[in-house]
DNA sequence: GTGGTCTAGACCACT
DNA sequence: GTGGTCTAGACCACG
């Protein structure tokens, strides 16, 4: 599996750190362990080193890597990491739910509409 | 029904503008309509007048209302904005649902979550 | 000249009041005359009263008309209307031209973008 | 270059705002790189934390900066934000143009006074 | 330390 | 009277 997809309408940037977060937060990658280094990454994927790097610093800024200077980009303690963003999406899906009550609009609709027009196997 | 709800973990200025786009999103202000002002909502309240005038603030920037100044605060043109609102909201659940896919979890379990703890009538 | 176009992207309740606002700031309107009764208005542009009423309300918020209940509404004192409202078009271009300067932009290059691709006999 | 120019009618939160909204379209400072804090920038102003906070909370509402609580503020992804810019002054332009039409007032006369009374290098 | 919120009280411009 | 801005000083949560 890849992470650049040029059909998603994401930065490519986002779609990388998007992959690692994804690898972090399923435990595939374990606490410490080296990341791919920003010139070789960019290499494997035919990107700009800057655009590696751009996401390296949003994974740096988000809590889910450390980077040591000289030395490489390395996995942060991942172990609180998958519970704190599931708490995080539900707390998001619950803002949502709230505004849309005080909009009279129904919850269960809007997640609905959500489902359609995309992929579908959750 | 006031709007101010101190249990409510939302600053109180927010809580003050989601309670006005309510009313102005579902009809029940019309375009045009004058709000309090601000002092005099603010005794209502029993807050702060700047606190208000951030509320307000926020109304405005967000195009729900627009001032006149020395008049008073009064609501914009609403009718498009409700469905642009859903718009935006189908939108993010699908972000979340994207995301929830990425790391391995089920969006349908995350939905039932962000469903318990509340009242829940949608 | 019918004020209502459906070419414009303007709705109509604005385009309704922006010909009474050339109207009246280019004198064919005199103080004091009165206005078409919303009715009657509505009748002649096929449109219904309540967008021209919304139309009067902005006239009356902007200062241009005023309305005594049960009789019409009215032209306010325009004498003073139309050097002010020239102003304020000259700050709101000052306005712009310095946010261009701020960004690096040449402000006579924006302006003759805005004269291309519209009729343009100024 | 200082961004408080107590002789500008702007208040003092937007002149501050606009001065980062500059260098962040301009490219001097690039994504993710980390803006002063609220209280050492107000330091060096001399003005109030409260007024550099309004700032920064404008900044962030119009998707310039985020903000991590607790580590700073930061500036978000810049790129498509200039050519989008440049989009809305010529939309400005071509309503005032409108507008100069429909009252007779010649728009090339109204550009002209813009030009003086200020520096005058575009 | 950081950002974020709130209060109290003052001043200004506009009408 | 109205909205809008600014200051001074306080408190909280997060890390």
């Amino acid at each position: 599996m890849k992470p650049i997809d040029y059909q998603d309408p994401r930065p490519i940037y986002e779609q990388i750190a998007a992959y690692y977060k994804s690898l972090i937060l399923r435990g595939i990658m374990e606490t410490d362990e080296k990341l791919p280094s920003v010139r070789s990454l960019a290499m494997e994927l035919s990107t700009n080193p800057n655009t590696v790097q751009r996401a390296f610093t949003e994974l740096e800024h988000e809590g889910y890597i450390y980077s040591v200077s000289g030395r490489g980009n390395f996995v942060k303690d991942a172990s609180s990491l998958l519970t704190k963003k599931q708490d995080e999406l539900v707390g998001e899906l619950q803002t949502i739910r709230r505004e849309a009550g005080e909009l009279g609009l129904s919850f269960d609709e809007l997640v609905r509409q959500a489902q359609n027009g995309t992929d579908g196997q959750n």
